[in-house]
RNA sequence: GGGCGCUUAGCUCAGUUGGUUCAGAGCACUUGGUUUACACCCAAGGGGUCGGGGGUUCGAAUCCCUCAGCGCCCACCA
């Protein structure tokens, strides 16, 4: 007999792991069987596992692997994401502490180094995924820079430019100047930061008040082109049409008027600086102003930054006021808290800056999208809250920056074949850029030499929006049998902060792509946060140890633990204490089979009436389990359906049924009743699987000898079976007597040894499953008796019945009459309340039938009651 | 600034269409219990005027209004 403790937890999961692997049970190809089909988001290939990580694929375990169970042909395709941005930065920052400057090497050179720290780190997460239990098919495995999946991005370039929804731009974007790449609006963060409003006095031409404007970034003074006033604002009338000189850099700059400015905010003037503001620059486009671009790429200024010239905007910005103080035309600055756009990736602050870019026509390719999920709900989001964020951005959705100036991607297969900028061509490749380039410029001696490739990247989301698709290899070959057979997939788990980046453009690539769905469901986890409700972080440092907790507690306790309190849609506060929660359970269910297995059989041993209605009632309240935990699975509802199995095996199966079956002390258990119980201890081991895959394939396989396709993982999952409702109801009545028993027994400071005899008073019909309640409540006897006896003893009810148990000298009458008028009072101030209400016409003619039913077996049985009550207290 | 959502026991949350079984679960807590599968356990028990106020209704945790607090998404206010 194996030893399931926390001492061998790590032993047993890697022995069924490998087990799982060399039969190949995780392994899927297209068969007869219908497909059920989930991918991954792909982790970034360099990242570590964390507790979003491990919610996420916990939930797409179970899901997989449940589906396995019901006779799927389940595939989990796993794969890593090149994360452009944030690989790239991981792979200067480690080349600069080798004292390289990624500016000093070749194209080539860099992506040599960012490949070799791609091997060295890639793939960890995937082997830190598999602790966990996910039974991914590891053969699938796909990275999002693989040959085949470049093709798949390049090829989908070609074909949305060739369609004319790609386009070249000179626009204001994010610049992120740590990274120095654009980033989409949605990689943007805004947070409120503490910063000053400078008031700043601009010189006027003449003998006038200097005018004073109002800014959060006097540094950018020196990109300044005008100064802008409300034409309707009485205090500045008088100076239409003059120019003021801007300080420091003495330049002579026109004022304009235009109603874009507030004349509450600030002094009522703003100075416009076009190339560092998205609605100066507007404005600047409207009134035909010079267009002074300030910055060098990693935010240092450039030669119209003067004096300040390679210096840092942040120190600028200090020293300008600094100068400016001395200069005396500072007149004012307050503190002010403003929103301030962060990098996503590297934190830094964004600078909207005027760039070339590549854009994608967004608002076409997102009708199919918005009808899939808002009209037919051909695609459900789970919870479906979310439908609102999703229509609110699908409807004001803007085009997509899609190129960055990264290095770490597919390069833009745009080429051009001059030096001016409308010269390119877009082509899969090369070869085929020449040819195309040759009859564009009409010039056939054209050379591949002469062609310069775009030096660009695209986002990485620009691969991770065919991910579905993709990973079957259904944009280069759309009619393979693997892109037919499991596109669209089933369910798809995410977290909701990449809705946009990434389940919103994967819905509208595979509209575009496959004419369907990429899924059918969205399942959207919440965020893991501490249990103080803060966001995990490396800061904070509260962010647990993925691998660790594994370690300590087991996989299936980590498990257990997410699923306890995870809806979806619902933030997780994280304690481990939940783990400790699950693992007690794993605990419970191998103490559970230690029991079963430790009994020794007896077929001669008669199978009695306790035992055999036990355990008909336990296979009536499983199918009851069952039903409802299917019901949850359909819902979504991960962790409802974990807890039933919770409370089916620790209360029902452990606290009741086994308690019910388990032989004396030392005595044989009688065969019929030892086959049964382990016939319902496998079926609740299927239950748990998807939830505990390795303990319950530890036992599964330690109660027979099974061949490897006889294992758990792909056994059935349970059929769902007609039960007896009746009979679970009789059972529960049956337990609040036992119960009843019991709290008697504690009332009375009564040992639980002390046998006791029940009388059952004025009952016309034997109580539900005495026997059980004989065993149960540690009886010597049940008898049926007409009323109170007067003799010294106790009295309780349960379910309407009344029962005495007699304690010769042991009663306590004074407090025994307290406690039975306090029951009185209680009884009769319901029967006031039921008979108000009955009394109430309006009621009796407006409620339904069923309930005015109820209510009048309500006043019956409260007289009775009351009856009883009063006999007690008599017989007192 | 616009939109959406939340507020139920000490904690985390369920509560379908207002009405049988509606005030629940798990954890935590209190009390009693250890040669008898499991103290990582067993048994019993306490605990909430369902955020405040108003309204609709015979009847409201559930529908409407309002106030307060919290959260999320979107947006170009210097």
């Amino acid at each position: 007999m194996s030893i399931f403790s926390k001492f061998e937890a790590s032993t047993v999961e890697k022995k069924w792991y490998e087990y799982w692997l060399e039969n190949k049970h995780f392994a899927s190809t297209p068969d007869e069987r219908p497909a059920y089909s989930i991918v991954i988001p792909p982790p970034n290939v360099t990242g570590i596992l964390h507790m979003g990580h491990m919610l996420n694929l916990s939930l797409q375990d179970i899901l997989i692997r449940r589906a396995r169970m019901q006779g799927y042909n389940a595939c989990w395709v796993p794969g890593t994401d090149h994360a452009s941005i944030a690989t790239e930065a991981k792979v200067v920052a480690r080349l600069k502490e080798q004292g390289i400057d990624k500016n000093d090497l070749s194209r080539e050179d860099f992506l040599k180094h960012a490949w070799d720290w791609t091997e060295e780190y890639g793939g960890l997460i995937l082997e830190q995924l598999k602790k966990l239990g996910a039974s991914c098919d590891w053969d699938r495995t796909k990275f999002t820079l693989d040959e085949d999946m470049s093709e798949s991005v390049i090829q989908v370039f070609v074909d949305l430019f060739n369609k004319g929804l790609i386009y070249r731009g000179y626009r204001m974007v994010n610049w992120d100047p740590e990274a120095q790449t654009t980033l989409s609006d949605e990689e943007v963060i805004f947070e409120e930061k503490p910063g000053f409003l400078y008031h700043i006095a601009y010189e006027l031409d003449g003998v006038k008040e200097p005018l004073v404007i109002a800014t959060t970034r006097p540094e950018t003074i020196f990109g300044d082109t005008a100064i802008c006033i409300h034409p309707e604002d009485p205090r500045f009338e008088h100076l239409k049409g003059e120019k003021v000189k801007v300080p420091i850099a003495n330049r002579w700059i026109p004022i304009i008027e235009d109603t874009y400015v507030e004349i509450e905010f600030g002094t009522g003037c703003l100075k416009v600086t076009p190339a560092h503001d998205i609605n100066d620059k507007v404005l600047g486009e409207k009134h035909n102003l010079e267009v002074i671009d300030i910055f060098n790429a990693d935010a240092t200024l450039n030669a119209h930054g003067l004096h300040y010239e390679s210096q840092d905007r942040f120190v600028v910005r200090k020293a300008v006021a600094k100068e400016l103080d001395g200069l005396g035309v500072l007149i004012k600055k307050e503190e002010y808290t403003h929103k301030v756009g962060i990098s996503e990736r590297t934190k830094a602050v964004i600078e909207p800056r005027l760039s070339d870019q590549w854009f994608l026509k967004m608002e076409k390719l997102a009708e199919p999208a918005i009808k899939a999920v808002l009209d037919s709900e051909e695609v459900a989001l789970v919870p479906a809250k979310f439908k609102n964020t999703y229509r609110h951005w699908m409807e004001n959705i803007r085009d997509w920056n899609i190129s960055r100036q990264l290095w770490w991607g597919q390069q833009i297969p745009a080429y051009y074949f001059s030096n001016k900028p409308e010269d390119f061509v877009v082509a899969p490749s090369a070869e085929k850029a020449l040819e195309l380039a040759r009859m564009k410029s009409e010039n056939p001696d054209l050379k591949e030499t002469d062609l310069r490739q775009d030096n660009d990247v695209l986002d990485t989301w620009f691969s991770s929006w065919l991910w579905p698709i993709s990973v079957f290899d259904g944009i280069r070959n759309p009619e393979n049998a693997e892109i037919n057979y499991y596109y669209p997939t089933q369910d798809l788990v995410t977290g909701p902060d990449i809705l946009f980046f990434w389940v919103a453009r994967m819905i509208i690539s595979g509209y575009e792509f496959r004419n369907e769905k990429p899924f059918s469901k969205v399942y959207l986890t919440g965020l893991v946060r501490d249990k103080q409700g803060r966001k995990m972080s490396k800061q904070l440092g509260n962010s647990p140890d993925a691998l660790k907790l594994i370690h300590d507690f087991g996989a299936d306790a980590v498990r257990v633990g997410l699923m306890l309190s995870s809806a979806a849609g619902n933030d997780l506060l994280f304690d481990e204490s939940l783990c400790q929660q699950g693992k007690n359970f794993s605990n419970k269910i191998w103490n559970a089979y230690r029991l079963i297995d430790g009994w020794e059989v007896d077929d001669t041993r008669e199978h009695s009436l306790v035992n055999k209605e036990a355990l008909l009632w336990y296979a009536q309240k499983f199918q009851q389990s069952l039903t409802l935990i299917n019901d949850h699975f359909e819902k979504y509802r991960i962790s409802d359906a974990m807890m039933t199995s919770y409370k089916l095996i620790w209360d029902d199966f452990c606290s009741w049924l086994l308690e019910a079956i388990k032989p004396a002390y030392g005595d044989p258990i009688d065969g019929q009743t030892y086959r049964e119980v382990r016939g319902l201890f496998q079926e609740n081991l299927k239950l748990l699987h998807p939830f505990m895959p390795f303990l319950t394939e530890e036992l599964w396989q330690d109660m027979e000898t099974r061949t490897p396709e006889e294992a758990l993982i792909v056994s059935s999952w349970p059929q769902v079976d007609e039960f007896d409702k009746k009979l679970i109801e009789r059972f529960e009545e049956a337990t609040s007597i036992i119960g009843g028993i019991r709290n008697f027994r504690k009332e009375k400071e009564l040992g639980y040894k002390e046998s006791l005899a029940l009388q059952v008073i004025g009952s016309s019909e034997e109580i539900p499953f005495e026997s059980l309640i004989q065993k149960m409540g540690q009886l010597s006897g049940v008898n049926y008796i007409d009323s109170a006896p007067e003799k010294s003893g106790g009295s309780f009810r349960a379910n309407n019945l009344e029962f005495f148990i007699p304690l010769e000298g042991k009663i306590d009458f004074e407090k025994e009459r307290l406690k039975l008028e306090e029951e009185l009072k209680y009884a009769k101030g319901f029967l006031v309340s039921v008979q108000k209400k009955l009394s109430n016409e309006r009621f009796v003619s407006n409620a339904p039938d069923l309930v005015l039913a109820n209510e009048r077996k309500k006043e019956a049985d409260a007289l009775e009651k009351i009856e009883v009550i009063e006999k007690s207290l008599a017989a007192l």
